[in-house]
DNA sequence: ATCCTCCCCTAC
DNA sequence: TAAGGTAGGGGAGGAT
């Protein structure tokens, strides 16, 4: 049971959305980057990838406010904008969780981000509560990017899904920064009913501060005569980079507070500082203070490891369940290294180990008190080949020789990235297939059909015919519920124990829908003319996509005949790569067919790692 | 000297 | 106590 809390938790997390937002936007971005490439044949070619600033430049820093909530309050139009809101797990009869997000009217309540659900309610009774809505952070960001794009000619840097840097130095040559921000807040408003601030300075440090004054819902320029002061003013807490730890440092060794301002800092020994937060960071630490950022420019960094970790209700009986949710944290890493065409040379084993006798009962699912050991491993040679990265990270795990019972966490990451490498080609790799299948939509022609992916079903397969009478319709509706077609993938309980039919079969359901959309998305899933032309879109789709179920449910029940279990897993791993394969259409999709095909990723995301997890530790 | 490993710290 | 993921940078100290 615990593992199905894992899984749900790994898949429908704030922290891993806001963890993995790098890797949707870079989706983004290459689609971005490839169209500006192709403007360039028109325009003038521009340094798009420029590594440093030397002169002053005008920098915004774009930043939503209160993303979550703004987000949930758009879902909620009959709430008025005073109705306090939140964003969270829990609900207002659970009361357990955190408040994620609150909107302003909230905050006016004393209620905060980070703040446990039961003090905000009492702070706060009438606070409105609103679940998650991942697909939808995504949407908004994504068309947040667009006008930012846009509005500084690709001078872009993402941050994450709330928040941008963009250089519109050139720009603001000829307009006023400050009526340029605005115009960038009322086109981020109207595109997406949310509001952001825009804080405005000669370099990203100046910008991000400028931010908090801009706040909320406004912008804000610290003009170039007015630097010294502003940052002088500038209490330390609020650098980037100047965290609690470095905080109490700090405190201890100069008796200074996080909440004394740069100024303050400046008259510190620089000896005594370096002693109490090394060289480096002091050396950061000083040049922030006086108002200076020397970071790169950089609008496409590249990635310099990869991974994936859980250290929620990860219980291991035995050695063998353990090594279970590495090989699966490997799929996942692999399964991610082979879609970016990466492969790595050193792989990572991280492991959450229980300090014996604190606090051991006391957790429900948390990992509790735990000393994280890491261990670093050369691979046998660049890869990114699951087999592979599986049995140098099982030899790690062995070699940490940790009592399985005591794990209450697990992560893997490769690093010594090599990019845009061929793909590996062992028997594990299935996934390139899709890449091939998505890659056709930037392809000059729509040539379709070298896909061999189990759930690839050929058009022609989907495709109905004219020929089809009424009876095929009357069938097909006889499927149909209200709202939804009924998915039956298989009929027989004999084919597959039916504790696990239930899983599986959703996680079809969701890959046949994602599959359905994408082809009738993309213009190439048909029912007969005639159906077409009485049918509501809605209703057509619904049937495109009975129709796609059907042809996959056959398949499935082939390959589960031809090769039983691992003929399952590997039209699981085929129905996660497909849906997540999403990431790749945003331009193609409707936003609503986006949107569906995210929340099924995610099913199927969930349900296959339950079934990988859940069989092997029976 | 320079690199590497195993941490620690930070941001979002 | 509590939905504790992903990624980058840096430091100490050992290996080369």
């Amino acid at each position: 049971m615990a593992n199905n809390a894992v899984t749900n938790f790994h898949a429908n997390s704030r922290l891993h959305f806001i963890g993995s937002w790098r890797a949707r936007y870079d989706v983004f971005l290459d689609a971005k980057l490839a169209q500006k490439q192709h403007d360039s044949a028109t325009n003038r070619t521009r340094d798009v990838a420029s590594t440093s600033r030397a002169t002053p430049r005008t920098i915004f820093h774009v930043d939503m406010d209160c993303f979550f909530a703004s987000v949930a309050m758009r879902a909620r139009p009959e709430l008025s904008t005073e109705t306090p809101l939140a964003v969270s797990w829990g609900t207002s009869a659970s009361k357990r969780g955190e408040v994620s997000s609150a909107n302003y009217a909230a905050r006016a309540f004393g209620v905060k981000a980070g703040m446990w659900l039961d003090e905000a309610l009492r702070l706060c009774p009438e606070l409105v509560l609103a679940p998650y809505d991942f697909a939808e952070y995504e949407k908004v960001a994504l068309e947040v990017y667009e006008i930012l794009f846009e509005a500084s000619r690709g001078e872009c840097v993402g941050i994450s899904c709330d928040e941008a840097f963009i250089d519109v130095t050139s720009r603001c040559e000829s307009e006023d920064a400050v009526a340029v921000a605005e115009q960038i807040r009322r086109d981020v408003y109207a595109k997406t009913k949310c509001a952001c601030s825009i804080g405005i300075g000669s370099n990203m440090l100046l910008a991000r501060l400028a931010t908090r004054r801009a706040k909320p819902d406004g912008a804000f320029r610290v003009e170039p005569k007015d630097e010294r002061e502003f940052i002088a003013k500038t209490r330390l807490a609020d650098l980037p980079g100047f965290g609690r730890h470095a905080g109490e440092k700090l405190q201890k060794s100069t008796k200074i507070r996080v909440t004394d301002t740069c100024e303050t800092l400046l008259k510190v020994p620089v000896a005594t500082l370096k002693s109490a937060l090394g060289a480096q960071k002091t050396e950061k630490l000083l040049e922030a203070a006086r108002g200076i950022d020397k970071t790169p420019w950089c609008v496409r960094p590249q990635r310099k490891s990869i991974g994936a970790q859980m250290s929620w209700g990860v219980r291991c009986a035995s050695n063998e369940v353990a090594m279970d949710y590495v090989k699966q944290l490997v799929r996942e890493v692999a399964y991610r290294m082979q879609r970016l065409k990466i492969r790595g040379r050193a792989l990572n084993l991280k492991l959450w180990r229980a300090i014996p006798d604190v606090n051991t009962m006391r957790d429900y699912q948390g990992h509790g008190a735990c000393d994280v050991l890491t261990r670093t491993k050369a691979m046998r040679e660049l890869s990114n080949d699951t087999e592979l990265i599986i049995s140098e990270a099982l030899t790690i795990l062995r070699e940490l020789n940790v009592e399985a019972t005591s794990i209450r966490g697990l992560g893997v990451s490769i690093t010594k990235l090599e990019h845009g490498a061929e793909t590996a080609t062992s028997p594990g790799a299935k996934q390139p297939t899709l890449s091939q299948m998505f890659a056709k939509r930037t392809a000059e022609k729509a040539t379709h059909e070298e896909e061999t992916c189990v759930l690839a079903a050929s058009d022609e397969e989907l495709a109905e015919t004219e020929s089809e009478g009424d009876d095929d319709v009357a069938d097909t509706q006889s499927q149909l519920t209200q709202n939804d077609c009924d998915f039956t993938l298989f009929n027989s309980q004999a084919e597959i124990d039916s504790d696990r039919e239930r899983s599986i079969r959703d996680a079809f359901e969701a890959a046949a829908r994602a599959y359905a959309w994408q082809r009738f998305e993309l213009g190439r899933l048909k029912l007969s003319k005639r159906r077409r032309d009485t049918l509501s879109e809605d209703e057509y789709a619904r049937r495109a996509c009975a129709r796609a179920a059907d042809v996959i449910a056959t398949q499935a029940r082939r390959s589960y005949a031809q090769d039983g279990e691992t003929g399952l897993n590997a039209l699981l791993n085929d129905a996660r790569a497909l849906c997540r394969s999403q990431e790749l259409l945003h331009e193609t999709y409707s936003s609503q067919g986006a949107a569906f095909i995210a929340a099924w990723l995610d099913r199927v995301d969930s349900v296959g790692k339950t079934i990988v997890i859940g069989s092997s530790s029976l």
